[in-house]
DNA sequence: AGCACGCCGACT
DNA sequence: GTCGGCGTGCTC
């Protein structure tokens, strides 16, 4: 008793870490987690979010480590192994993630440790510099050549030098090196080197170190800063007209934490994390960002995610990824932009990181505020009823207006009475008072490519990508119709496929020519070349911007004032302050409005009011251009009022009496398969077992198909899908788990669940 | 996910 | 008689 005593006492005195201890790890894609003994040789380096190489069945695995217990004595129902080559150890996320990462496997039914694994970047291999020292220049040994070298090289130098560098400067060196360093002359040190520096360039002049709030900014920053204050979630909605300078309440408020030591986090859509943005945030808050971003290295990515896990910073800017950011002492979350649609994953693991934002404050008890000029319906709903506080910035700073709208009925005239096919004479005139004016103006089509199809003449056919039953886009450019789906490309024939099919009755006829049916940027893009030949006409979409320093060129010459029309996709409507844009156009209001989508309405509102927003921010008034055939859509009609409540009072009665979001939940199943009836079968029998469960259980869920999808088919998979609707997620959450569980047999088909979809097609 | 074990068809 | 097909089940 007396030894067991001593034991206990020697155990906490020398303590734990120079004890075995045992570890649960998850090991991607597997759902439990598994025990492992941790023997004391690595103990200190191991903790709770390390990554780490285990032993599992006769193969190594790489897992997290999510909980260390050492407390060795409790008998377990099977032998446990232990940790033998850990490789290189990297803490991965901190201990107070765990719930978050928790709480999401259970809310997408998804194992634990794909989770993490989605949710970290991949570990990046640390790097050593090995650093000579002279300590003392005598004795030089005897027979030696190379050592007095050496010597004078490391005098030279200041009585240091880097191992690499000398290596090089003198051949053969390392047996020398070795030697000096026995005989004490020199000392070799080995240590990690710097994380590499997130920024590489000065703050530009331009970005503000100190900012001005306005009334109503000052009046948002205050509610906000009192938020934060507490150690409470508290979620709200900052909706602020486009220009009412929500980014200046943003850097203030992280401003108040960072002088508390307390982290923040911002979220912006893929698309507005530019440099720009990030120089406005250092310029007031100084270099302590860690900077999160799909397009970084992998190294960069890696170290900005360890000088957050570190504490070297407190405050991450990141896309939707970002969410997961080990921000220490995390106070307050911004969500920039909440309602854009790349907050949502859509594949692997299906998360919204908007969504994810509220529940991560939620469990570490901060501030969330999602900011938006066209609040996401769903948001708010959740300001309307209370359940988010509701802030405003109700006007533009800078006393500039609210642009002009003129809305062109494209019915009302024809095609010979436009000054070319798709420009309106409202447009036209719009465009030749604004470069009169030494003004610039955007022209939003939100389509890629030259025409939009290729059709026939004679039968109507229009061409289709083989794989994915999407109409084909014609690309000018490079003579090539291109599937938007699956990138195929093919050679456009000349004359209609269908109508010389043999047996077709034009075949024995003359066979019919294809004709270019709709546009797309780049053909407005020439109707404005034709229209204003002297102008300086640029274009910006995918097909011109492959690369982010491109588009930022491109935004960089408007910017400059070069250029005086910009062409573009959806992607114009996002950049950021351009003071010189006075007149923005949409050639084509109407695509995208008749999508099979129940959110088809709210992206086009979403999107065309994004677009006014860049006309006039600076004093000079603004003046939009929207031409449509359904001039009477409220969509259309709203955003020409500048009207938000009044587009979502409409657009949120249907939507209750349609039952859609944010009335309920959605779970949507996909399957998809080669085998052209295998989905639909599958989900048929789905759905019946799924009513069995619905029937049983008694829950309050609908059940919407199977049905083909509406992109029938992608890269060479036939698709299908089944819509679950209910009033709130437990019972969702359920069958969810029900279903996921089921077993699937068949090797060609594949089931994707998706928790609150975004996208339906 | 791997990687075993396991139980039935064509081959050195 | 073996080699090997992929169904089922386990991995601390």
């Amino acid at each position: 008793m007396v030894d067991r005593d001593l034991w206990i006492t020697v155990m906490i005195s020398v303590k734990f870490r120079f004890m075995t201890s045992r570890i649960d790890v998850v090991i991607p894609p597997l759902s439990q987690a598994f025990t492992y003994e941790l023997p004391p040789q690595f103990s200190a380096q191991v903790n709770v979010g390390s990554r780490i190489v285990v032993p599992l069945g006769r193969r190594q695995a790489t897992g997290f480590v999510v909980a260390r217990s050492d407390d060795v004595t409790k008998k377990l129902p099977y032998a446990l192994k232990a940790v033998d080559k850990p490789g290189e150890l990297f803490s991965c996320f901190m201990p107070q993630q765990l719930k978050f990462f928790e709480w999401i496997a259970d809310y997408y039914a998804e194992p634990l440790a794909n989770v993490i694994d989605t949710a970290i970047p991949s570990p990046v291999p640390k790097r050593f510099s090995k650093t000579v020292c002279l300590l003392k220049a005598q004795p030089l040994p005897a027979r030696s050549k190379i050592a007095p070298k050496i010597i004078a090289a490391l005098q030279s130098a200041g009585g240091r030098a880097d191992y690499g560098l000398l290596a090089k400067q003198i051949k053969g060196c390392a047996g020398a090196l070795k030697k000096l360093e026995e005989a004490g002359l020199i000392s070799v040190h080995t240590e990690e080197m710097a994380l590499q520096q997130p920024f590489t360039t000065a703050v530009p002049e331009w970005a503000p170190t100190e900012l001005q709030l306005n009334p109503a900014q000052q009046a948002a920053l205050e509610a906000l800063a009192g938020m934060t204050a507490e150690r409470k979630f508290h979620p709200s909605l900052l909706h602020g007209i486009t220009g009412s300078g929500k980014t200046e309440v943003y850097i203030e408020a992280i401003a108040r934490c960072l002088e508390r030591g307390e982290g923040s986090l911002v979220i912006v859509p893929e698309i507005a994390l530019t440099p720009q943005l990030v120089d406005r945030f250092r310029a007031r808050l100084g270099d302590q960002i860690a900077l999160l971003h799909s397009s970084l290295n992998p190294r960069v990515r890696w170290e900005s995610w360890r000088r957050l896990v570190e504490g070297q910073a407190l405050i991450a800017i990141g896309t939707r990824s970002g969410v997961f950011a080990p921000v220490p002492n995390l106070r307050l979350i911004i969500v920039d932009e909440e309602h854009d649609p790349s907050f949502k994953q859509n594949d692997g693991l299906r998360y919204n990181a908007r969504d994810l934002a509220l529940v991560r404050g939620m469990l570490e008890k901060c501030s969330v505020v999602l900011g938006s000029a066209t609040p996401s319906l769903e948001t708010l709903q959740n300001a309307l009823s209370g359940k988010f506080r509701y802030l405003t910035l109700p006007s533009r700073p800078q006393g500039s207006s609210v642009p002009a709208f003129t809305l062109v009925d494209m019915n009302r005239s024809r095609l010979y009475q436009r000054p070319s096919q798709n420009i309106s004479s409202e447009l036209y005139q719009g465009l030749i008072e604004t470069l009169e004016r030494r003004q610039q103006a955007f022209v939003l089509y939100n389509r890629r490519g030259f025409a939009s199809y290729l059709q026939c003449e004679e039968c109507e056919f229009v061409i289709e990508c083989p794989n994915c039953s999407v109409t084909m886009t014609y690309h000018n450019s490079t003579n090539a119709l291109l599937c938007h789906y699956c990138n195929m490309h093919i050679v456009p024939p000349e004359f209609c496929p269908n109508c010389n099919k043999p047996g077709s009755k034009s075949a024995a006829t003359k066979p019919a020519k294809l004709v270019q049916r709709g546009a797309g940027t780049e053909k407005i893009y020439d109707e404005l070349r034709e229209l204003f030949p002297d102008a300086v006409i640029d274009r910006l979409d995918r097909d011109s911007a492959t690369q982010h320093d491109q588009y930022r060129a491109i935004l960089d010459r408007v910017r400059s004032g070069e250029t005086q029309i910009l062409v573009g996709t959806q992607m114009i409507a996002k950049g950021h302050d351009l003071p010189g844009v006075t007149l923005v156009g949409v050639a084509d209001c109407d695509v995208g409005l008749h999508m099979p989508d129940f959110r088809a309405a709210e992206r086009v509102f979403q999107i065309l009011t994004q677009a006014s927003g860049r006309a006039g921010r600076a004093a000079a008034p603004g003046k939009v251009v929207l031409q449509t055939r359904v001039p009477q859509h409220p969509s259309l009609v709203r955003t020409k009022l500048s009207d938000f409540s009044g587009f979502s009072e409409v657009e949120l009665r249907a939507r209750k009496l349609l039952n859609y979001p944010p009335y309920c939940k959605l779970l949507r199943v996909v399957a998809a398969s080669v085998r052209e009836h295998e989905p639909l079968e599958a989900l048929t029998k789905l759905r019946r077992y799924a009513a069995r469960l619905i029937e049983a259980k008694q829950f309050a869920i609908q059940v919407l198909g199977p049905a083909p999808a509406p992109i029938e088919k992608i890269k060479a998979q036939w698709r299908a899908h089944l819509l679950f609707k209910a009033k709130g997620s437990p019972q969702l959450n359920v069958l969810l788990k029900t279903l996921k569980g089921l077993p699937n047999k068949s090797a060609s088909l594949k089931l994707i669940f998706d928790v609150d979809p975004q996208d339906m097609l």
